[in-house]
RNA sequence: GCUCCCGUAGCCCAACUGGCAGAGGCAGGCGACUUAAACUCGCCCGAGUCUGGGUUCGAAUCCCAGCGGGAGCACCA
């Protein structure tokens, strides 16, 4: 400070920042240089593949994306300044019912609303200026696209993955449409609010259910790449439980029934039998037991039927049941079990029909309370457990208590079912044995006597996967009534979706496509008889199962992807998107992906290898919504705070995956920074040629432990530390200037271009900018991260905390090699430390060279 | 009901995974510049980490219990 620098801001526009003029000065030059298309012929880069979840065009952009294609810039622009040739490519998910919607609504083309949509959306995204290689650009409506899906549908057909079957679906009875489980909220239809029923229909579904255990057990490859509530939500969505199978013989039935149990353990403490009223074998066993019992039956059967969504969420109300005069022979001691059909069970899960162990399952207890059937406990859960050997439990007295009298609490007293784990009792060759060995021995009983054996089930159910749908892939098949279902030979696709025009579109329980004859009735490929086509078309998630190996060569009309291309670039290193895809969308992909390494197309199993999920952006503590008043418009932000703010605010905010509430972050003050750090670009007036080593120490050194901690940072996605750093770095060259050796050093030009090459991640036109003032061509987004200079890092002294029984007593000033028993010679010695110990005796001294020393005395 | 995640300055968030609770921002205060204001620049103010136990030389961090908030699943045998 002893000498004096001019630090007066020159005057005029030149050193006004006006991120609007930076966005109209950079747009086209870049769009020239076109520097983010991958792949280029005789690029040697390593390879990385940054991936969005590609957007529905809804018409513009909102918060939400700004937030999603923020994050994955950020990522995508980071390994480019690592080497990397990165493959950032962006789509349209452009099949859905929102276009039909619009079309119903207002009478439009879903197609040409789709195609404004893009067009009015990709505007959006220009400004927004995420590196995307738009070369790759690709829209799941075109016939250049879904024509792979009929390839993908031909393919699963071929491996039997894919088929008809006639099953219980989602139906609104307004729209008159079936619907997906994922238009189903809390039991009603997410567009007319109208309760969802269920009604019988033959529909397409992908055997999802046969990978089951692979889309489980492959989890574990994820761990910790992906974010561990997905991890969570996909295990559960797959729900595999083992147990049993158990075989009963059925008084007056030839076939016996099989059930599924988790608990094969608690055989003996059946006491009756349920099957699900939807199901065929209630029927059957009703039939057979007499006039009487049908009628009861059905009747039962048909309120079931009429029940909504809503009635069956709702896991409290009382049980409801029909007993159906017949009996069931329990396999392991002979007894008669009275069979009921009641709707806690569900046809599509198991057998559709179980076992009732009232005393240790809750469900069956509640069922027995209500009508008022025996229970019987099989497992004494007071009792202890050790190991495997069981422990016979005494009474007060030491004698060892009988099994019959052993339980303390009758669950048919108390309703509280004995779920925990404990002895058996009332068991005959299970008696003493803890549940864990008990079920290993059932199963051995069981498979000894033939009537039972170890089995798995799962909550996953096969994927339905036609729609009653116009905006969509038609599904690739012709019904002809001598051959049945043929698939449309392959060099025929794409099976083209008919024009709108004089189609009606509306919902009425059958396909749009159906009545376009013109296009429905066709030769049957195989007999050439009169056929029609299939009219259902396939649900959009198929479109968004495989669509990131067509990215790889998206103008390939000769094939779905080249698994070249795949062997190079896939799969996806990081791919990101919001968290509602979760389950459907991520797990589809992974299925998808599965069925192809199966079919030899690819050599990998799992798509993603890292993900990450985005929070949502809220206002004043709640989801923002047009009916709530606050939104964020996504248009007004931009033309208010420029793109540069808006990421920097949306990076700055905290974790990514957090929700970032729009009331407590500041894009005024991100600008600010932007402003503050482009201001600096402007000052520095030392060459670019200047040497670095002849800088200040001082703020090389902040400069310098910036470059060696981003890039750690930004592979953990903590984004808002790294603009915190960045905003420090800033802080510091701004001193250097005014008060420290002035805008002429080489310290501050260093720093200038770290900054403006770090800010490439967030504020592509603030950092742009600042390269050009520093002296620099285009493009700063292809400018190398500047490796650290270690000896930078070190620093010439550390202050060493020096505790007394863990409270801070001194702090010493020493070499950063400064060795172990040195530094407890200096703390021994210190006189803070000598008062704090007084007379009391030394037990212990920690020493954690050079940060820290403790100095624990006895108490 | 079950499972998982999270509670740090007025607010949003950091803290090398056990070692000085503060990197950064917002809000607030003071000052410089200005006729004044805005802008800009500088300085300042700030919690002992939700509560109660435990482990440890040492706990925001690990363990147990509770309180508060959020998410997912919910008759799946």
């Amino acid at each position: 400070m002893a000498h004096e620098h001019d630090t007066t801001p020159q005057s005029g526009d030149a050193d006004q920042y006006d991120f609007a003029a930076l966005q109209d000065k950079w747009l086209p030059r870049w769009e020239a240089l076109d520097p983010f298309r991958a792949g280029r012929p005789g690029d040697t880069r390593p390879r990385k593949y940054v991936l969005d979840m590609f957007p529905y065009p809804s018409g513009d952009l909102h918060m939400g994306h700004a937030e999603a294609f923020g994050y994955g810039d950020i990522v995508a622009r980071y390994w480019r300044q690592q080497g990397f040739d990165v493959l950032h490519p962006i789509g349209w998910d452009s099949f859905g019912l929102p276009a039909e919607n619009a079309a119903i609504k207002r009478g439009v083309d879903p197609k040409g609303w789709t195609y404004d949509n893009i067009a009015q959306q990709k505007a959006s995204f220009r400004t927004y200026a995420p590196s995307f290689d738009w070369s790759r650009e690709l829209h799941t409506s075109d016939p250049e696209y879904y024509t792979w899906n009929q390839w993908l549908f031909l393919k699963l057909y071929e491996q039997g993955i894919a088929y008809r079957k006639e099953g219980q679906v989602n139906w609104c009875p307004n729209d008159q449409t079936v619907l997906a489980n994922e238009q189903v909220i809390d039991g009603h239809c997410e567009r007319c609010g109208f309760e969802v029923t269920k009604k019988s229909l033959t529909q397409w579904y992908f055997r999802v259910t046969d990978y089951a255990d692979r889309l489980l057990d492959d989890l574990n490859q994820l761990e910790g790449r992906w974010p561990s509530k997905v991890l969570a939500m996909q295990r559960n969505w797959i729900g595999r439980s083992t147990g049993a199978d158990v075989e009963f013989e059925i008084e007056g039935r030839e076939e016996r029934i099989s059930v599924f149990t988790t608990r094969p353990d608690t055989l003996f403490g059946a006491t009756f039998m349920v099957v699900a009223p939807d199901s065929p074998l209630a029927a059957e066993l009703a039939a057979g037991a007499g006039p009487e019992v049908q009628e009861r039956f059905g009747t039962y059967l048909h309120q079931v039927q009429s029940e909504t969504e809503i009635d069956r969420l709702s896991a409290e109300r009382p049980k409801t049941g029909v007993f159906l005069d017949r009996y069931a022979i329990n396999p392991v001691n002979g007894e008669r079990l009275p069979i009921w059909a009641a709707d806690y069970v569900l046809a599509d899960y198991g057998h559709g029909a179980i076992m009732a162990v009232p005393a240790h399952d809750q469900r069956d207890l509640d069922f027995a309370r209500a009508f008022d059937l025996p229970v019987r406990v099989v497992v004494d859960t007071n009792a202890p457990i050790t190991g495997a050997i069981p422990v016979i439990p005494l009474d007060e007295h030491g004698v060892p208590m009988l099994p019959d009298e052993a339980p303390s609490e009758n669950p048919a007293d108390t309703g509280e079912a004995l779920t925990g784990d404990g002895r058996m009792i009332n068991s005959g060759p299970l008696d003493g044995l803890s549940k864990r060995n008990a079920i290993r021995k059932a199963i051995d009983l069981l498979a000894e006597r033939g009537t039972g054996r170890a089995s798995k089930n799962y909550r996953l159910r096969d994927w339905l996967i036609s729609r009653q749908r116009y905006w969509g892939t038609p599904i690739p098949i012709i019904h002809c009534a001598e051959c049945g279902e043929v698939p449309v030979p392959e060099d025929q696709l794409p099976v083209r979706l008919p024009d709108a025009e004089g189609l009606d579109l509306r919902p009425k329980g059958t396909s749009p496509l159906g009545g376009a004859d013109d296009w429905a009735n066709v030769a049957c490929p195989k007999c050439g008889g009169d056929a029609r086509r299939d009219s259902d078309t396939m649900d959009t998630f198929v479109d968004s199962s495989w669509y990131y190996l067509r990215y790889l060569n998206a103008d390939d009309p000769t094939r779905a992807f080249d698994p070249a291309e795949a062997e190079k670039w896939a799969p996806v290193d990081q791919y990101v998107g919001g968290v509602e895809h979760a389950i459907l969308h991520l797990l589809y992909a992974r299925f998808v992906t599965k069925v192809l390494f199966d079919l030899g197309y690819l050599s990998f199993t799992e798509p993603f290898t890292s993900l990450l999920n985005q929070g949502m952006v809220i206002m004043d503590g709640s989801k923002m919504s047009k009916s709530k008043g606050n939104l964020v418009e996504f248009a007004g932000e931009l033309r208010a705070h420029g793109t540069d703010a808006l990421r920097v605010t949306l990076a700055f905010a905290g974790p990514p995956e957090d929700d970032i509430d729009w009331a407590d972050v500041s894009p005024v003050g991100s600008a600010k920074f932007l402003a503050r750090a482009w201001r600096i670009s402007g000052e520095v007036s030392s060459p670019t040629d200047v040497e670095w080593k002849g800088g200040d120490v001082a703020l090389r050194r902040v400069t310098h432990r910036f470059l060696a901690d981003a890039p750690g940072l930004v592979e953990a996605f903590k984004f808002n530390v790294v603009v915190a750093r960045l905003m420090e770095l800033v802080n510091a060259t701004r001193k250097a200037i005014d008060s420290g050796p002035g805008a002429g050093d080489a310290a501050v030009r260093e720093a200038a271009e770290v900054t403006a090459m770090a800010l490439n991640l967030f504020a592509p036109y603030t950092a742009e900018d600042m390269w050009e003032r520093l002296g620099y061509e285009p493009t700063v987004a292809l400018a190398q991260w500047r490796k650290a200079d270690p000896t930078l890092l070190v620093e010439e002294s550390v202050t060493t905390v020096v505790q007394v029984d863990g409270k801070v007593r001194d702090r010493l000033e020493v070499s950063p090699k400064v060795s172990t028993d040195e530094l407890e010679q200096l703390a021994r010695a210190s006189a803070a430390v000598q008062r704090s110990v007084g007379d009391r005796e030394i037990a212990n001294v920690i020493v954690r060279a050079p940060k820290l020393v403790n100095i624990a005395t006895r108490r």
